[in-house]
RNA sequence: GGCGGGUUGGCGGAGAGGUUACGCAGCGGAUUGCAAAUCCGUGAAGACCGGUUCGAUUCCGGUACCCGCCUCCA
């Protein structure tokens, strides 16, 4: 079996991923906000964790690995938009307008993450659902002291938790030091954060033994995990930003709240994003959507490719060079593995092992792409569709289609190439190349390679292939 | 101010203490009615300064620059 080493934030190194039950691998990642769509940062983890996601299904097998992300529908941003709405006009309770953001958003996010080429994770509980949950685990905290309830709030009580800061390589009295936000005066340590907070009369609420109010951002991602994974699961993802104070909040929770787990053994974060070598932000006007790239045009799988280019734990910026780069890639990918491949022989390919070495070795991304690529480049193509199809960029079910386009399409292309033959034969002699050049740019606008030499004429279908177009020329 | 990450050829981007990464682009050639495609060949690097070593782009230290987090942004 193939050895998964994995970079645990934990430790700082890299180590050898062994999963607690190797029957059930368990993972969990941090998801969206749902307040609007999906930036392309977002699309980061999603898609660095459905290749590990993917390789943990290659290695343990699929019905072996659990996979859960999150949705956090209970936020100030969404409640904001209900209520902009509702000041607009829009019809309905300020709940059901909340719900409504929600859903549609929730909606978007799984058609421009299934673009990429995600999998959908085996749970993708929302906060709502897990209130309960929530308002228990926090409850238990305060029993063991390790929160209190102060102005209808309920704060936890940092210092309780001698780990606190590990993960983050911070210590408390540091932050503290460099602190620049107001601490509110109900806290008992400036470093305290909130697991309870009440909610005002418009804002969304649940009765809880602390009032009506609603759970802190943390203690969500600490409930759900817990619930779907158990005390202790293997791994624990999301970006690099949340690794401070999201992920060490989270820690601290489930391991005052579950002592006898030890809750996520192996700690991942991806790098952030740039765009053109800064930063995206809306003040730079550089800040773009997924959907944004896809309806310019830029098909899913070419998005994949670019972030998959540079490996998860190193800055990465995207240009539109590598997205024309990318792009070509593909093409050839797909216009020489359709041509080439065996699809019966295909289903039954694994993956390449030097790709999946690639993957097993901290997800070295890149380098899976460059085996990729020598796996064309040595004609390996039943390997090489099946691997594409295993890393999410080009499905076998596409590679057949394109295949069966080209096969309806085999008389036609050989007759054109008759036709043209002969034209051209006639055109050697008479010095006259109207009628060559004619067919020839025909054939080019219906998406044909034309190739001519001194051994004849060859029309090699291009990624823009046309069937219908050169259907027409007859 | 505190903590962390980065700096490789024109561009993207790896591995390895000593042997060509690779891809794209470029250049030269073959081929071609034109073109496209293909094939062959080829130049080009390791931010800076020091240390360890027979030998460092690869290990260690420092400097510069860049980036992120410290604000419920992935």
């Amino acid at each position: 079996m193939v050895t998964i080493r994995l970079t645990n934030s934990k430790t700082r190194t890299k180590e050898d991923f062994v999963p607690i039950d190797p029957s059930n691998v368990r993972m969990y990642v941090c998801g969206p906000t749902v307040y609007d769509r999906a930036h392309l940062g977002n699309a980061r983890p999603v898609v660095v964790f459905d290749v590990l996601n993917r390789l943990l299904r290659h290695v343990y097998g699929a019905d072996h690995v659990t996979y859960v992300r999150n949705f956090t529908d209970v936020d100030d941003k969404i409640n904001a938009e209900a209520l902009r709405r509702q000041k607009a006009g829009s019809p309905g309770t300020l709940e059901e307008l909340i719900h409504e953001r929600t859903e549609e958003t929730i909606a978007w996010y799984h058609a421009d993450m299934d673009a990429l080429g995600a999998l959908r994770p085996d749970h993708e509980p929302r906060a709502t659902e897990y209130i309960g949950q929530m308002i228990a685990m926090t409850q238990g905290l305060i029993d063991t002291g390790h929160a209190y309830a102060a102005s209808g709030h309920v704060l936890f009580r940092v210092r309780s938790y001698k780990d606190y800061g590990k993960l983050s390589g911070r210590s408390i009295d540091d932050m503290i030091a460099g602190a620049r936000v107001e601490v509110a005066p109900y806290k008992e340590d400036p470093m305290d954060f909130v697991l309870w907070k009440p909610s005002s009369g418009e804002e969304p609420g649940w009765e809880s033994p602390w009032g009506k109010g609603r759970p802190g951002w943390h203690i969500e991602c600490s409930a759900m995990s817990h619930e779907l994974l158990g005390e202790s699961f293997d791994i624990h993802g999301g970006g690099l930003d949340l690794q401070f104070p999201h992920h060490e909040n989270e820690i601290a929770q489930s391991a005052c709240a579950h002592p006898h787990g030890d809750f996520a053994h192996y700690w991942l974060h991806n790098e952030m994003l740039q765009v053109e070598g800064k930063k995206m932000s809306k003040s730079l006007g550089n800040f773009f959507t997924v959907r944004d790239l896809l309806d310019q045009g830029i098909p899913g799988e070419v998005i994949r490719f670019v972030l998959l280019m540079t490996h998860y734990r190193s800055p990465m910026d995207w240009t539109a060079e590598k997205a024309v780069a990318a792009a070509s890639k593909l093409e050839d990918y797909l216009v020489l593995g359709a041509r080439f491949f065996d699809p019966v022989v295909a289903r039954k390919t694994k993956p390449a092992q030097e790709v999946v070495d690639a993957l097993a070795d901290d997800l070295n991304t890149h380098l899976a792409l460059t085996e990729v690529d020598r796996l064309l480049g040595n004609a390996r193509w039943n390997e090489l569709t099946s691997t594409l199809d295993f890393l999410g960029l080009i499905s076998l079910g596409r590679f057949e289609a394109r295949r069966a386009e080209l096969d309806a399409s085999a008389s036609t292309i050989l007759r054109q190439t008759e036709i043209l033959t002969s034209l051209r034969t006639a055109a050697m002699a008479s010095k006259d190349f109207s009628a060559v050049d004619a067919l020839k740019s025909a054939l080019i606008a219906a998406g044909v390679e034309v190739r001519m030499s001194k051994a004849g004429v060859e029309l090699v279908p291009g990624p823009d292939f046309d069937s219908a177009k050169l259907e027409a020329l007859q």
